[in-house]
RNA sequence: GCGGUAUUGGUGAAGUGGUUAACACACCGGUUUGUGGCACCGGCACACGUGGGUUCGAUCCCCACAUACCGCCCCA
């Protein structure tokens, strides 16, 4: 193999774009209900910027960054996440003004990039939808983006959702608890894993949620993070619970579950859907939360924000096409050509049908008309028109319908001076089923 | 970054240290000089991921690299 494409990129070819589409346009749908707006930002930023907001001690940033240096010796990187970007520009484009409603709602889709170890549903080039709403800290809110991106599974099909939510409270709650993990964990340290060991002094919290099973153990007694919430993050925490227990969506509090970056707060879920695809294990296709001091930290107002990203790869690979309907499409029209000297007719034909907002088709090399029957099934095509020497004199087409067999003739100017005319008769002849 | 498994045509794959790399599907052509099926006939791998090595000889043995998949780390 001369080329291979980049470790862990992949092509979407048309038969798997027609379900990034389908997803794009329900996502654009769903938070269309809830007034939000799409966003735009480029792929690339400042280094700075994704420093700045995941924490320098995360690996999303310290390892996992395509990072480089331009030709102006700019430090750029590639963005490992959404959520960096979209801060940026409410903050850098003002849209905190007064002439903004808020809250202010957001959505993006696109590609994000980290140097992983490629698995399944997980590449180095990968892709999330997001959303997030800045300018209010309403419980209320909260509710609605989870209610939000339930909904946009339930849209697609996919049940059997779990639910988890836990809260990180403020950033004096998370020193507090941090303190505190650390002191319970340290006399510890010896019955821990390796790996937890290590993760002591660079991410105690991440000990939480260790897949080692004694680590777990050892964990179950330690302190909750919920005990350590202030007045204020208590009672944002209970009205959230209380939120969605209004709209009938089931939760379960995970006090272990954690967040890779840093700038979290208060609320965080995760809704996880176990799939043969990912061997019968959870796997979370979306995760959010809130990130109260995010806009503030790029230089913004003081001013809360939340939202959440969803896993493109992963959620796809959980969609059954069958259940969304979602066939290849089909030509409307295939013109086969019997005889020479037929092109310029051909073509003046199938301008017409294209013009009048049909999809049709023609043979390109030249193959007989059986051969040319034989494509017209395989692209699916719901009618077949046969130009000849002698529709050409009669002026004259056969249109024969695919399915019954059934053959009506058409008028070949008519074809050419209305088309739609054209069509609606043969919706008529052939059973008025459009 | 660590560990494991894999890599043969458009696809699914069989196979052996040695003159022509099974079989099936798909595709192309013919039997049928203008109508989609079936049947029959014929065609269809610069040769077996890349680069080295061992050997008289390697797709099959060894090494390295690449990529894919699985687990860990990390994470959506």
């Amino acid at each position: 193999m001369r080329y291979q494409k980049p470790k862990g990129t992949a092509d979407i070819t048309p038969a798997e774009s027609r379900k990034w589409q389908f997803v794009e346009q329900k996502a654009a749908e769903v938070f269309g209900t809830y007034d939000f707006q799409e966003i735009r930002t480029p792929i690339f930023e400042s280094y700075d910027v994704f420093e700045r907001s995941s924490g320098e001690s995360s690996d999303v940033v310290s390892k996992e960054m395509y990072d480089f240096f331009d030709k102006g010796e700019r430090h750029i990187a590639l963005r490992p996440e959404g959520t960096a970007g979209v801060v940026r520009a409410y903050v850098e484009n003002k849209l905190f003004g007064p002439e903004y409603v808020k809250p202010y709602k957001v959505y993006y889709h696109g590609p994000m990039f980290r140097y992983e170890r490629p698995q399944s549903g997980r590449q180095r080039q990968f892709h999330q939808i997001g959303v997030e709403a800045f300018g209010a800290s309403s419980p209320a809110l909260d509710v609605e983006i989870i209610a939000m991106a339930e909904e946009l599974l339930h849209q697609l099909q996919l049940h059997d959702l779990k639910l988890e939510i836990n809260s990180l409270g403020d950033a004096a709650t998370r020193q507090a608890y941090h303190e505190a993990l650390v002191n319970y964990l340290t006399p510890l340290q010896d019955q821990l894993s390796a790996d937890s060991q290590r993760r002591l002094t660079t991410n105690p919290l991440r000990i939480l949620d260790s897949k080692d099973a004694h680590d777990q153990e050892l964990v179950a007694d330690a302190p909750s993070i919920l005990d350590y919430l202030t007045p204020d993050s208590a009672a944002h925490f209970a009205a959230v619970k209380a939120g969605l227990a209004a709209l009938g969506i089931d939760y379960t509090v995970n006090q272990t579950m954690v967040r890779g970056l840093d700038y979290y707060t208060d609320t965080i879920f995760e809704i996880m859907v176990s799939a043969p695809a990912f061997n019968n294990t959870e796997m979370t296709v979306i995760a959010g939360g809130r990130y109260d001091g995010l806009v503030q930290e790029f230089g913004g107002p003081d001013e809360p924000g939340i939202g959440f990203g969803i896993g493109l790869e992963r959620l796809l690979l959980l969609l059954d096409e069958t259940k969304l309907g979602l066939a290849a499409p089909g030509l409307d029209f295939y013109l086969v050509k019997a005889g020479d000297n037929l092109d310029s007719t051909a073509l003046q034909i199938l301008n017409a049908i294209r013009h009048a907002g049909f999809r049709a088709d023609q043979d390109y090399l030249d193959r007989k008309v059986k051969g040319q029957f034989k494509n017209a099934t395989r692209l699916n095509s719901r009618f077949v028109i046969t130009l000849g020497d002698s529709e050409l004199a009669s002026g004259q087409v056969p249109v024969k319908d695919l399915a019954s067999g059934e053959q009506v003739s058409v008028s070949l100017s008519a074809i050419q001076t209305d088309f739609n005319k054209v069509y609606q008769d043969l919706m008529q002849q052939f059973g008025g089923k459009a």
